[in-house]
DNA sequence: TTAAATGCAAAGGGTTTGCACCGGA
DNA sequence: TCCGGTGCAAACCCTTTGCATTTAA
């Protein structure tokens, strides 16, 4: 449940009316995204994919990505070692808190900071958004 | 005021301290960073140091940069570019909201956090660094 | 058929490293 | 004098790009 950030199907006709094409390669990078829960390293991607098809090129999972960035699907940033680590688009707005000893990251969901970012927009004259928030600390295990 | 994040001649003292050496490159590299509000790039460092002296070098620049960050006196991050991008330590600890259509930042002071902080320090077990909060959104003019 | 996508290999761009020389203390 | 620092250039790593080939539609 809660488990379906991206409609394959959809993606694929998207994809379609524009003229683009669904292949084997972009269809097993989707199912990869599908079945990830936050954010991906493009090695993470790649390593992967090959579980499926030992072939895949990184050339072609980056232009993939670059292209389902452009869709709206995913999104990138740059990780703690400046990777680029892509974000599927969650169905429900989240933040994340990272641990900078351990890099391990959990979840904020927009209850606990609906107060927080309702006085922020106010008082900044932003509009927020919670699915880049990025919270930086120590988590338990490693204090 | 307000405006002194680092003294030279204190960092002066605790390279000697350890059996490091002040020199010419890294009183150079101080100077630029204590007069950098908030963060900075190495290229843009390299170039605000060539400024004084043309023959820096970026390989000096990043070695004095990862001692500094060991120092405790700088913090990198990595920018939307990947770009590894060094935040000269604040004196008054405060996070970061960016405008994701221009780039412009503003300061977030503790007290429009505190009761987050608090509240997502007992949900998470995170001790939060508020110095590496960033939050993203729209800003004013942008809208 | 035909333009998009792929795979390879080479190019890029920023950061890091090895090593001989330099220079604070 | 002695070790840490510097500068240069090469090495690295990940990402991007050019181009010939493959393939979805």
């Amino acid at each position: 449940m809660g488990n379906d950030p991206m409609t394959l199907a959809g993606t694929r006709e998207r994809l379609r009316s524009r003229g683009l094409r669904w292949t084997p390669q972009r269809r097993a990078i989707l199912d990869v995204l599908a079945a990830t829960d936050g954010h991906i390293t493009s090695a993470e991607l790649v390593e992967r994919c090959r579980l499926r098809d030992p072939e895949t090129t990184g050339s072609t999972v980056h232009r993939t990505l670059d292209l389902l960035e452009r869709l709206g699907l995913v999104r990138h940033s740059h990780g703690h070692d400046g990777r680029l680590e892509y974000h599927v688009l969650p169905s429900t707005e989240h933040g994340h808190i990272i641990c900078e000893s351990c890099g391990a990251t959990s979840e904020i969901g927009p209850d606990a900071v609906r107060g927080l970012v309702a006085a922020l927009e106010e008082q900044s004259g932003y509009r927020i958004d919670l699915n880049h928030l990025a919270i930086a600390g120590i988590c338990a295990t490693c204090r």
